[in-house]
RNA sequence: GGCGGGUUGGCGGAGAGGUUACGCAGCGGAUUGCAAAUCCGUGAAGACCGGUUCGAUUCCGGUACCCGCCUCCA
């Protein structure tokens, strides 16, 4: 078998994974709050773990590994969309303008990450759904000493945990020398953090012992990780920017309420994203989510390929240039791989999968079997890594828009070219293909039979209407 | 201010203490009605200063610059 090496946070190094129950091999990823589209950096964890999910699937089984990814739907940005909605004159109370923006959110969320050929995770949990389990947590942390309840907040002692910080490589009496935190007057410490908190007026809230009030963000994570896998599991994952707090206060309320377990033993982060260079902000201008480039004709695949061209542990830049090549590079790939039925994965690529994810070290091994020919074996690789899943009938630029019936039609222009050149008739033959070019439609000459000795690009931009007329 | 990460050829981007990364672009050639595509070949790097070493881009120290987190943004 594989040995797969992870570079685990607690740690510092690269080490060998070693799942606790290779039948069950379990692991968790911090997902969206769902309040707006996701934008690409909440693609690139996406992009990362599902690839992860992939070569622990192929490796252990698929029906050996369980992959928690949740919704965090309890959220001030949620409440303030609501609110403006009804504000605006939406009917219906706020809890349902909140339910309705929650399961649009989702139904989003899902049709953008299956657009990237992200797998659905096993269990996708709603916090919303696991209130019980965050308030008898929450009592079990009272019970024992590591949180106290004021004035219905409940907050965590984070001096009564010795090893807070351990993870993010800080201590508290640094965190709080250099601190900017602002300390709330019931706060024993100016360290402690919330896992209940009382909810004003409409705000949405539970009946707790504490009274009426909502969950705490990092409550969820630990509450619903503990309920859908245990004690203690394998591996957790999520963006290098939640690993302090969020991740160093989901160990410390876990290690805590259960002292037997040990929580997640490797901890993954992937780097953050850049756009054209910089930090991608609204007030830049640089801001978009995955459905702006999938609408501006860019293929989910095309999107795939250059969140994997970059080691995930790097910062990694998106561009336009780059898009613009992993799309060459796909197109590539699809012609060799036309037809051809996938055998096994190819052992190289495993191998650099199973490096720390090495995704660019794959895509290079993906280069050379391409330039091998051997198209078999690079279409089960690529699919390995979530790419070539689906192949358009002809080498169609227009992913997004393909559809059989212009392929079709391509292709019949293409055998009309190929016959005017096989007569010696240029004259003609140049008109078609400046007419067709005016279609979108870019018309090559091939050594192979492929399309009769001519092969028609179909651009993302072509023109139906005088595509059909070139018939 | 505290903590962490980074700096590789024109661009993107890996691994390895000594042997070709790879891709894109460039250049040369083959092929071609013209193109495109394709194929073959090819130049080009390791922020800066020291140290360890027979030998460092790879290890260690320092300097400069960049980035992230410390604010419920992945």
């Amino acid at each position: 078998m594989v040995t797969i090496r992870l570079t685990n946070s607690k740690s510092r190094k690269k080490e060998d994974f070693a799942p606790i129950d290779p039948a069950n091999v379990r692991m968790y990823v911090c997902g969206p709050t769902v309040y707006d589209r996701a934008h690409l950096g909440n693609a690139r964890p996406v992009v990362v773990f599902d690839t992860l999910f992939r070569l622990l699937r192929h490796v252990y089984g698929a029906e050996h590994v369980t992959y928690v990814r949740n919704f965090t739907d309890v959220d001030d940005k949620i409440n303030a969309e609501a609110l403006r909605r009804q504000k605006a004159g939406s009917p219906g109370t706020l809890e349902e303008l909140i339910h309705g923006r929650t399961e649009e959110t989702i139904a989003w969320y899902h049709a953008d990450m299956d657009a990237l050929g992200a797998l659905r995770p096993t269990f996708e949990p709603r916090a919303t759904e696991f209130i019980a389990q965050m308030i008898a947590m929450t009592e079990g942390l009272i019970a024992s000493g590591h949180a106290y309840a004021v004035d219905g907040h409940v907050l965590f002692r984070v001096r009564s945990y010795k090893d807070y910080g351990k993870l993010s490589g800080r201590s508290v009496d640094d965190m709080i020398a250099g601190a900017r935190v602002e300390v709330a007057p019931f706060k024993e410490d100016p360290m402690d953090f919330v896992l209940w908190k009382p909810s004003s007026g409409q705000e949405p809230g539970w009946a707790s012992p504490w009274g009426k009030g909502r969950p705490g963000w990092h409550i969820e994570c630990s509450a619903m990780a503990h309920e859908l896998l245990g004690e203690s599991f394998d591996i957790h994952g999520g963006g290098l920017d939640l690993q302090f707090p969020h991740h160093e206060n989901e160990i410390a309320q876990s290690a805590c309420a259960h002292p037997h377990g040990d929580f997640a033993h490797y901890w993954l982060h992937n780097e953050m994203l850049q756009v054209e260079g910089k930090k991608m902000s609204k007030s830049l201008g640089n801001f978009f989510t995955v459905r702006d480039l999938l609408d501006q004709g860019i293929p989910g695949e095309v999107i795939r390929f250059v969140l994997l061209m970059t080691h995930y542990r790097s910062p990694m830049d998106w561009t336009a240039e780059k898009a613009r090549q992993a799309r060459d590079t796909l197109l590539g790939f699809i012609e060799l791989t036309r037809g051809v039925e996938p055998v096994d994965p190819d052992p190289l690529v495993l191998e650099a999968l199973a490096d720390d994810l090495n995704t660019p070290a794959a895509i290079a091994r993906l280069h050379a079997l391409r330039k091998a020919n051997q198209g078999a074996a690079l279409l089960a690789s690529a699919r390995l890594m979530g790419l070539l899943s689906f192949q358009p009938t002809v080498s169609s630029l227009a992913w997004g828009q393909h559809d059989e019936k212009h392929d079709q039609l391509a292709n019949e222009i293409a055998r009309k070219w190929a016959a005017l050149r096989g007569n010696r008739d240029f004259a003609a033959a140049d008109e078609l293909k400046n007419l067709a070019a005016e279609a979108g439609v870019e018309l090559q000459a091939t050594k192979q039979a492929v399309g009769q000795g001519a092969l028609a690009k179909l651009k993302e931009n072509f023109d139906p209407v005088k595509l059909e007329a070139l018939r």
